[in-house]
RNA sequence: UGGGGCGUCGCCAAGUGGUAAGGCACCGGAUUUUGAUUCCGGCAUUCCCAGGUUCGAAUCCUGGCGCCCCAGCCA
């Protein structure tokens, strides 16, 4: 959360401070003969609390004097009974519509250590005892929670109005985030962990906070995000795309821009010496000079994408194919003049020529050159593994049709290791977390776990608006 | 009528009696050494439906329809 730019100060609580007022504060309730100890087992109260549409029964033990009740209360604190032998039940309505007004349960026997409490305690409060107490306790305004609470505020407000607390805040309940092509709930996502479906809760295709940051998502993302998608009381479902928008609309801006290949395809250049190489000083961002630059070693030899090449390639493809000229970014004009094959028939090379008046500067002549193109100088560049992710399900809402496992609707392809790839050797240091741009690629965060100076590895954040693949599509 | 909520563009979402904001997506077009970015322009005569009240209704009333949540000693 502190990651994500929010910070409590000193206000960080937790419920377990309150434990001994909770305690208190029940004991009150007991002394004003709204609660009881209840001796009925989960089952038998289960069968007594009646249906939906039925009222229920009122506990053969709903009318233990108060004395009695005490002393219970505090055996079950003092740990003499095993779990499940008595509850504290508050006393309210058997008949109300609102089960959660039916006598609920606000404390249960738990021989169990508490992460902070440790063996303090072998009695707990239940949750709607529990936080409303704690907002009063905290002077708490507003409590906000998700709209499945509803049913939950006559019972919130009811303890309140019991207690002697020092005010009674307001809870409002609105409705949860969810987003498609993925699943929110900390349900399934324990599951997706546990079952090994993903890496960890940190896995960048997870929607957690810390998979969206090891994927490479800055906080400001995540915060414009929220802001963008809004709060209301209906049950809705925001699309990825919205996402994925707010972060590249942050990374836009803030990302350094580098070259790298993913899938390599070696490239000659015929009329450029063998021993020559050039520094070509190239910014790191387009429209922001206070990025800087970095330099950039071009060669006899270099990478190119295999996208970027097509043997025979449509009309509207305006990148490298067999006669064809192309930009290779920030440097000079090639034209491929041919192909060299493996025995398999296989395109292992393009052979091709520059035009030595191109760096930087167009065309004497006036032709237009549309295709620019990226690369990596083959004797220069340093070795990367990059992690491609896409969405986690293949279906919008995975957990529509409840007859089906949401799990069977994973996508077995949301993670795609490409180990041959080759970068810039300005990225060879690169820092855990950094985030860049690499051209006409998209957005990468070098792994925060994983990336070492003699290792890099590199997670896709997101693609770049692809407006080619949307053409190519459509044809 | 068991109770509690919600229905405004493909997805979110303002609007709470004065004549349908905004964002994403989508579709044009301009600029561009990233098919990126940026920039311009388009995109709900209609607000789940049907009646009613009103000079005037997404907003008020009545009646429908649809969707979500609740029977943990979970949160």
């Amino acid at each position: 959360m502190r990651w994500l730019g929010f910070d409590w100060g000193e206000n960080f609580f937790h419920a377990s401070d309150y434990f001994p007022q909770l305690y208190e504060f029940a004991l009150d309730l007991i002394r004003q003969g709204k609660a009881y100890v209840c001796s009925l087992s989960a089952d038998e109260m289960r069968d007594y609390r009646g249906t939906l549409k039925e009222p229920g029964r009122e506990s053969p033990y709903r009318d233990r004097g108060v004395e009695e009740n005490l002393d219970l209360f505090g055996r079950m604190k003092a740990g003499e009974f095993p779990d499940g032998a008595h509850v504290l039940r508050a006393k309210i309505d058997m008949a109300s519509p609102n089960l959660n007004m039916r006598d609920p349960v606000i404390y249960r026997i738990r021989h169990e250590e508490h992460h902070r409490t440790g063996d303090q305690w072998v009695i707990y409060p239940m949750y709607d005892y529990t936080h409303c107490i704690s907002d009063a306790l905290e002077r708490i305004t507003h409590s906000i929670c998700t709209l499945e609470f509803e049913d939950h505020r006559p019972l919130y407000d009811w303890v309140l109005d019991q207690l002697a607390v020092p005010c009674h805040p307001q809870q409002i309940e609105f409705a949860r985030l969810n987003i498609n092509y993925t699943v929110l709930s900390k349900r399934r996502l324990i599951e997706l962990v546990t079952g090994g479906h993903v890496s960890g809760w940190d896995d960048p295709r997870m929607p957690t906070i810390c998979g969206l940051r090891r994927r490479g998502c800055t906080p400001g993302s995540i915060r414009n995000f929220c802001d963008k998608v809004g709060v209301a009381k209906r049950d809705s479902c925001v699309d990825m795309g919205l996402l994925e928008y707010c972060i590249r609309e942050d990374l836009e801006n803030s990302a350094p821009r580098a070259m790298a290949v993913l899938r390599p395809l070696k490239l000659v250049i015929e009329n450029y010496p063998e021993d020559q190489v050039e520094e070509i000083e190239a910014p790191c961002h387009p429209n922001d000079p206070a990025l800087g630059t970095r330099r950039i070693p071009f060669c006899r030899e270099l990478y190119i994408e295999r996208d970027d090449f097509m043997e025979d390639p449509p009309k509207k493809f305006f990148r490298l194919g067999p006669g064809r000229e192309v930009r290779l970014r920030y440097s000079y004009i090639v034209r491929c003049t041919g192909v060299v094959r493996d025995e398999s028939g296989e395109i292992v090379e393009l052979r091709c020529v520059r035009d030595p008046d191109t760096r930087g500067a167009a065309p004497a002549d006036g032709r237009k050159v549309k295709g620019i193109i990226h690369w990596v100088s083959a004797r220069h560049a340093v070795p990367a593994e990059v992690r491609l992710y896409d969405r986690l399900f293949l279906e919008e809402d995975p957990c529509a049709d409840k007859a089906i496992d949401y799990k069977s609707h994973l996508n077995p392809d949301s993670l795609e290791v490409l180990t041959g790839c080759l970068a810039e050797p300005s990225l060879a240091g690169a820092a855990p977390e950094s985030r860049y741009q690499f051209e006409r690629l998209g957005y990468f965060c070098a792994d925060r776990r994983d990336c070492q100076p003699s290792k890099l590895v590199f997670n896709r954040t997101v693609t770049l608006k692809d407006t080619w693949a949307k053409i190519e599509k459509k044809d």
